[in-house]
DNA sequence: TGTACATCAGTGAACGCGCGTTCACTGATGTAC
DNA sequence: TGTACATCAGTGAACGCGCGTTCACTGATGTAC
C-alpha cells in the first residue's frame, strides 16, 4: 500500500497476490499479465523482471498453493493425534476448507492447466501434500488385518478423488445442479460410509 | 468432406465437431471461433450465421455432451437389469468410458466454465443424466431397511463425486502425480468399498 | 562522511498478433405462378 | 417447364482491442574506497 516510489520493494509477491485475486473472481482465463501488473500498480513490462512469462507466474502461484495446502493438511493431521481416525477426518475437512478459503490457489493448482510435472519445485510441494494423505491412510490401514488392507496408494486415491469430486461438483457456487447438502456434509458422510466399508469404523446398528 | 461450393450444408454441426477436436487437444482455452471456422473450411464470419458468439457455440457443444452422456448412462443402466447392483456398476463404468472416449464433450461440460444453469436446454440434458444416477442409487437403496438408507440425493452425490474426482485426478494423462492403478480399478474398488459400507454388498471375509 | 560507480528494478513506447465481431455484399437455393 | 424473386448462407475486408513481449532508457540503491 505505502507509496514506494520508483522501486516497488516486493513486486514479485505482489504479482502473485494480484494473480490470486484475479483468478479467484474471473477464472484462470480472466487473468492476464497486464492486469496483474496494473493491480500491483506497476507498468506492464515490470513483471518480466521477475517472471519469464505468464506460465511461470501461474506456476509460482500454484507452487505456493501446494505449499500452503501441504502445510494445512499436515497441521490438520497433527501426527495422527488424538486418534488416527480423528486425524484422518480432520485432513478431509482441511481439504474442503482449503478449497473454500483459498479459491485462487485451488484454481491455479487444479483448474488452470498447470501440471506438477512442469517444475521440480511445484512437484516437490505437490508430493508433500500427497504424502500427508498417504500417511493418514497408512496409519488407519494398519488397524486392519494385512489381508484385508487395500494398497495404501489406492486408499489414498479414493479419498482424494471423493474430496476433489465434491469440491468440483458441489463446492463451487454454480447456478443449477444443486444438491440439498453442504460439501462438508457430503464429505463427512461419504468418507464415513467408505471407512465402514473397509471395516475401520463400526457398522452402526 | 465433399466439396459443397458456396453453401456448406451442415455448417452448424461441422462447427460443433471442429470445436470438439480443438478443445480435446488444446483445452478449452485453445479453442477460438476463428480456428473452428477454419477447421470447418469456412470464413471467420460464417459461424455468426449459426451462433450468437463463442459462448453459445461452447454451450451447444456442452449440451450435446450432456445428451450423449445421459444416453450412455441410460443404456448402461438398462432399467436395472440384469440386477440392480450390476446395473449400478455399469453406470459407473459408463461414466469413465464417456470421459475417456469423448474428451471434447467432457471438457466442454465440466472444464470450460459453461454452467448448466445458463440455458434451459443444457439444464434439461444435465438433469436427465443426473436422474439416471439418482434412479440407480434409489433402486439399490431400496434393499436397505428404511432407517439405514442415506437420502438418495446424497448417495448419488457420493458416487458422482468419486467418479468425477477419479476422472479429474487420474484419468487425464498429466505428467507427474501418477498412481499405480487405472481409473477403472480405482472406481470399481472405491465404489465397492462404499457399497459395502452401506451394507449393500457382502463384507468379504 | 562523501563520492564514484555498478547494479538493479522500474518506465514507456512500440511491435506484431490474433481474436471476436460487424457489415455490405453476393452466390445459391427454393418456391410461386 | 421456365422465370422472377425472396430468402438464406456464405464471403472478404475491416474494425478496435488487449495481450504478451521486447527494448532502450532512467531513476534508485548499495557498496568500495
Amino acid at each position: 500500500m505505502g507509496k514506494r516510489g520508483y522501486h516497488h520493494g516486493n513486486l514479485r509477491q505482489a504479482l502473485v497476490e494480484a494473480t490470486l485475486d484475479l483468478i479467484a473472481d474471473k477464472g484462470p482465463t480472466g487473468f492476464t499479465m497486464a492486469e496483474a501488473a496494473k493491480a500491483a500498480g506497476v507498468s506492464a513490462a515490470a513483471p518480466y523482471r521477475h517472471f519469464a512469462g505468464r506460465e511461470e507466474l501461474i506456476a509460482e502461484v500454484a507452487r505456493q498453493g501446494y505449499a500452503l495446502f501441504a502445510d494445512l493438511l499436515e497441521y490438520a493431521y497433527n501426527d495422527g493425534k488424538p486418534t488416527v481416525l480423528a486425524a484422518f477426518e480432520a485432513v478431509g475437512r482441511a481439504y474442503l476448507a482449503f478449497a473454500r478459503k483459498h479459491p485462487g490457489h485451488y484454481i491455479a493448482m487444479f483448474e488452470s492447466g498447470v501440471t506438477p510435472g512442469q517444475s521440480p519445485d511445484l512437484m516437490r510441494e505437490a508430493e508433500r501434500a500427497n504424502r500427508v494423505v498417504i500417511r493418514a491412510a497408512e496409519a488407519l490401514s494398519a488397524r486392519l488385518p494385512p489381508d484385508k488392507r487395500p494398497p495404501t496408494a489406492m486408499f489414498a486415491a479414493h479419498v482424494a478423488a471423493m474430496s476433489h469430486g465434491i469440491v468440483e461438483l458441489y463446492a463451487r457456487a454454480k447456478p443449477g445442479a444443486r444438491v440439498p447438502f453442504t460439501p462438508e456434509e457430503l464429505l463427512e458422510t461419504g468418507v464415513g460410509i467408505y471407512l465402514r466399508g473397509l471395516g475401520l469404523i463400526e457398522p452402526d446398528c
